[in-house]
DNA sequence: CCGATCGATGTTCACGTAAACATGGCCGAT
DNA sequence: ATCGGCCATGTTTACGTGAACATCGATCGG
């Protein structure tokens, strides 16, 4: 900087309000000092402009796994609206579920710098209400609106909703549920309205198969309900998981949705491509990520308290995986 | 820094030793000092760290989409690499393909303060050879040998000789191909592999058809090559692309393999439970991970020459959707 | 028993930037 | 004509840390 103000023939300080585009600058000196940048090829140091600013221009990213379709999407939507707000994201990935490892990467996090935290958080904590060390404004995508942080979610118990009523308006007398793992909150939230909109109907509950987001997981759930008589609808807790639903149903020789209807969750591009075609319920994550974003970094410029839980509504997305029951 | 100092009655530097894990302290005064650190919640400031060790302990990831699995993969395998090493990772998602929107990734990445910078290259950029602001170290996962970055890579053309000899082994009398988007470094390595192991074997070598690495563009040229008669074997770029291929097929009747093998490439872990489970090849992304993010810390360490070209061995998994050609 | 050496600790300084305050010239209102 | 105020610019300083160097006491070899 000191090399582009002597180039320029001004001083540091009109250097340092040419590179933050402040307007008290004459047009000419500005030019003049911008050319100087490109010549020496100046670059700010952010380390210097963060220490004595105090910001960092940066969030923090929390996340477990990238391999369902769910966080990789939020990941991703998340990141692109930091961008266009002026945000870099940092990025740590978390091995286990435990409150620890969120812990320890949050403090990998604060002890980085950032300015805010997105803790996208499939999983349930050890504790039951998160409670993270405070100061940094921190938002939860996916959550309980029980803890103390702001949260923002598709609303998970509206999807499981319309699917579940989905089935049951195609005449299926009752609905089985292949659910995620049980620490996970949206797989206790899709659960848990799957559940209530049974008794609601009236329908009987039958129990609960769990598997683990993935494929393998779902085809060793299905492979159990394939064998099940009088098991006619089918809703996978995500789509991922109704792939190896609809595997096992094939290697079992009962047709979908003749025999039996799947419709999975989430909204995974390659449901319309399956044979058949998936019913899934579609989050919209780009808007989840926005919402997220934005509220961050109100979180941060205000240093406002947080509180606030949003639920976007997802869409059930009706496809050939169901229909009415065999008679 | 100085509360500590004040509290544990030592100076400045030494609670900077005892931060930095320095050998010369005497354990009890570390003891102290590390006492007074957790009484005042202290967190060593890493803009001032950076500023004055001129490290920021950070690596940039530059990365197209999170939509194809071999992009998601690899960024949470480079992740969990960087953290291992004692790095963060700060993540920047490029919209657009063209070189322009790469540079102005990077500007943000080298603006912002990183080490060093991975570049997830799926795209083709504007100019062939990759020509990046120099002064800080990169490594390209994929992509070509021939630009002046190291580079780290699956074996693609190994990948498409396996699957494309499988099949030809299997008695068809040639393979098509349903290639990923011609901008893509990896597609094209795939096609020109494919397309010469076809000549080495004296077979014919079918026109391309070209997807967008998405299930959608595989349906769509699976659509084509479902009404063309004696295709009796498909070679689909990735895994997503291939998932379309055999819904196409499906529609129109054709079975498979009984009347058209399909193979994939990527080694999705929902392959296994396709209807057929598909043939594919397998990435081990973490170990290409690994190896980049090694790569890029040697280079950041040494401030050495880059240049050096891994390519590592995709594995080809058999499973039921190819077989023998129909008499 | 004394000087050399070494380990623990302290002191000073620089890193690159933006905030706070200072300066000086110009313009408009009285 | 004079004065207040505003605008462009300059000067000084602090941000929190680790490197470099300084100091001091203890230990050890001759």
């Amino acid at each position: 900087m000191a090399d582009v103000a002597a180039l320029a023939g001004v001083s540091n300080q009109t250097v340092s309000r040419v590179a933050n585009n402040r307007s008290n600058v004459e047009e000419e000196t500005r030019q003049r000092v911008l050319s100087a940048m490109r010549v020496l090829g100046y670059r700010p140091n952010t380390a210097a402009r963060a220490l004595v600013t105090g910001q960092f221009r940066t969030l923090g990213l929390i996340s477990s796994t990238l391999g369902t379709f769910g966080n990789a999407r939020t990941v991703e939507a998340v990141t692109r609206a930091a961008q266009r707000a002026g945000y870099t994201v940092n990025m740590v990935a978390v091995e286990t579920r435990t409150e620890r490892a969120v812990h320890e990467a949050f403090g990998r996090l604060t002890m980085q710098a950032v300015d805010g935290i997105v803790l996208i958080e499939a999983q349930i904590l050890d504790t039951p209400a998160l409670r993270l060390p405070p100061g940094v404004p921190v938002v939860v995508a996916g959550g309980d609106a029980g803890h103390h942080h702001a949260m923002v979610d598709t609303d998970q118990a509206l999807g499981a909703r319309l699917v579940t009523r989905h089935l049951l308006d195609l005449g299926h007398e009752t609905v089985w549920h292949v659910s995620g793992p049980e620490d996970s909150y949206a797989a206790r939230h899709r659960a848990a309205s799957w559940h209530a909109t049974l008794k609601e109907a009236g329908a009987a509950v039958p129990p609960v198969l769990y598997g683990d987001w993935s494929a393998a997981g779902g085809h060793e759930a299905g492979r159990h309900l394939a064998r099940r008589p009088g098991v006619t609808a089918i809703f996978a807790a995500n789509d991922q998981m109704a792939i190896g639903v609809l595997r096992a149903l094939a290697e079992a020789g009962r047709r979908v949705p003749g025999d039996v209807s799947v419709a999975g969750f989430d909204g995974l591009d390659e449901a319309a491509f399956l044979s058949p075609p998936l019913t899934t319920v579609r989050q919209d994550f780009d808007v989840v990520a926005e919402r997220i974003v934005s509220l961050l970094i109100d979180q941060i410029a205000t240093g406002a308290a947080p509180g606030s839980a949003v639920l976007l509504p997802p869409r059930l997305v009706v496809r050939e995986s169901t229909g009415t029951p065999p008679r």
